[in-house]
DNA sequence: TTGAAAGCGCTAACAT
DNA sequence: ATGTTAGCGCTTTCAA
């Protein structure tokens, strides 16, 4: 693809092309614009640049997350500088603002200008994110795309875990505070809970969705005393701990009246008080194995595995969650 | 410059310069190190790379702070990234980790990737920012460079209003906590608080330096308690959270045997108990403006003014201040 | 403002 | 592995 090819489309001279690509205003501006609508149209880039491109190396990789401000990202953050560090390399960090739009258009623009990416949470199409895996090497973290080398956390084991330790406790019936319902991790998170519930034998109850934070938890304190719930597990931990200050200022005591679980077991977890039962990943491991593998790819490792890279959690047992008091009345 | 130039000095053909670019195994490995090293000490750049580099547009800037994990840059981010949503462009984060090291690489690594940078609370030398100011449009935050555009908070103001606040409330002597000892805020403020003590006739008391995390200021209510004091103001607000909890945990109780002042009124501060009093500045406004000015002179737009802009601060009285009590025993 | 033609910087083909 | 030479893609010059 040459400028000769844009020009003879165009009904141009090849030196026309070039001015209206260096010199917009030495051409009329009629001519400027069929002249960029051809060359857009058969997708003319320079052979000088694409090869430029195509050499280039910046060194420099870009972690995008759903949301900077959320903790749970702290750790994986770090893990993945530590990665990106030992490999010579420089992370970016592109914050998706809790919008696909945003995201979208945030990936678009960061995908040429480092050497590989890290999609955290993802609320992409798995066609998209295929999509922009085909331009340059892509790891989702937090989520399984098929095609994608994916890093998830065994979200299964770690939801059987905690409710076996509420229906030990005594408790025969657990709502959900979902989150997000474009969330993948939402989704299975739920599928997770359900399961689980039923192999057990206890009632499972969904509330939602509400929003991933603290004030989102707030909301379902609210749904939690409603439903007459003795045990919740949140979608996350803000929600979780929103729960928690939520139902305080309902007059509902935890653990003594609700039994609250969150997921993630960010740093805030062991710091309030009670300090939050939750379902924990080792989220700096994450971050590093997603960043370990983008070099790779990066530096030409093929990726043959169609299965995701499942990473243990576990339950980390605090104050939050103890056998039920009296039976409470229900709306 | 051109590669008949580094052929020239190198004693090579233009060809053989041409393949130690493009083909690096094609030339002997001596020749090509010969050439390659030519080609540094000329500065060498394709011409070709050079124009397209230079029209090069990304529709990017980079937002650099020293650590993503601190909630003080929470809304500096947001009202960095709606400024630049606003613009139609896409904004990314590099997190220095605290170190000037990798501020330096990162910062290094990133201007040839983006159109305009803010860099916050900077670690490096006016003199190593200014070279970086050169090379693309550079707005910095929280720190006066002279010679770039700066946006600082008016910390000789808001501390002078700390102050007055403690002076009214019966305190005599007061305690600075301080941050990192490269940090630009912390001589500022701790400037500030000497100048408004001096002034108001009060006795001032350095303590530290501290890390700039709540863990810090733990080890900072130890020092507070040594010294006897019965007011100190904390280089910010994680350090005077972590003050109050050291003290907490040494049987000591604010605001009634120690008043506690913050810097910044991060999100935190009104969620703690007992909430924080604090030097706040409008943090949102303080994001979006470097960010407007960052785009601004991408472009095109020119920069005279050699003083930078100071945005005003407040005191938010909270319930972490109050008259001292009986006087307490000194060592 | 445009095209024809010369020129520039770089790469590929060919020869050794 | 290197130089010579031809050629390619793009820009600039010159003329209209």
């Amino acid at each position: 693809m040459t400028i000769y090819d844009v020009a003879r489309e165009a009904g141009v001279s090849a030196s026309t092309v070039s001015r209206a690509f260096s010199r917009p205003g030495r051409v009329s501006s009629r001519t400027a614009r069929s002249i960029r609508e051809v060359a857009d149209r058969l997708g003319y880039r320079s052979e000088t640049v694409e090869r430029f491109e195509r050499a280039r190396r910046t060194d420099t990789i870009a972690l995008a997350i759903s949301d900077v401000a959320n903790p749970v990202y702290f750790p994986i953050i770090r893990g993945a500088e530590h990665a990106a560090a030992a490999a010579g390399f420089t992370m970016l960090l592109a914050d998706a603002q809790e919008s696909d739009e945003i995201e979208r258009q945030m990936l678009e623009r960061t995908l040429p200008l480092v050497d590989g990416l890290v999609i955290t949470s993802s609320r992409l199409s798995d066609t998209d994110l295929r999509t922009i895996g085909k331009t340059l090497p892509v790891v989702v973290l937090n989520r399984h795309v098929s095609g994608l080398p994916s890093v998830v956390p065994d979200t299964a084991r770690g939801v059987r875990r905690a409710v076996e330790h509420l229906a030990t406790l005594g408790h025969t019936r657990i709502g959900y505070a979902a989150g997000p319902e474009a969330s993948w991790a939402d989704g299975t998170r739920w599928r997770a809970v359900r399961e689980a519930c039923h192999e057990l034998e206890i009632a499972d109850v969904r509330l939602g969705p509400f929003r991933p934070f603290v004030e989102g938890g707030e909301a379902a304190a609210q749904a939690v005393v409603e439903r007459g719930l003795g045990a919740v597990l949140a979608y996350n931990d803000l929600v979780a701990i929103g729960i928690i200050r939520g139902l305080a200022r309902l007059g509902v005591e935890v653990p003594r009246d609700v039994s609250v679980v969150g997921f993630d077991d960010i740093f805030a977890a062991d710091l309030i008080t009670p300090g939050l039962t939750t379902v924990g990943a080792p989220l700096e491991s994450l971050g590093q194995a997603a960043v370990r593998n983008v070099i790779a790819l990066h530096r030409g490792a093929t990726w043959e595995r169609p299965d995701p890279v499942v990473v243990p959690t576990r339950l980390v047992v605090r104050e939050s969650t103890a056998t039920p008091a009296a039976p409470r009345a229900t709306s």
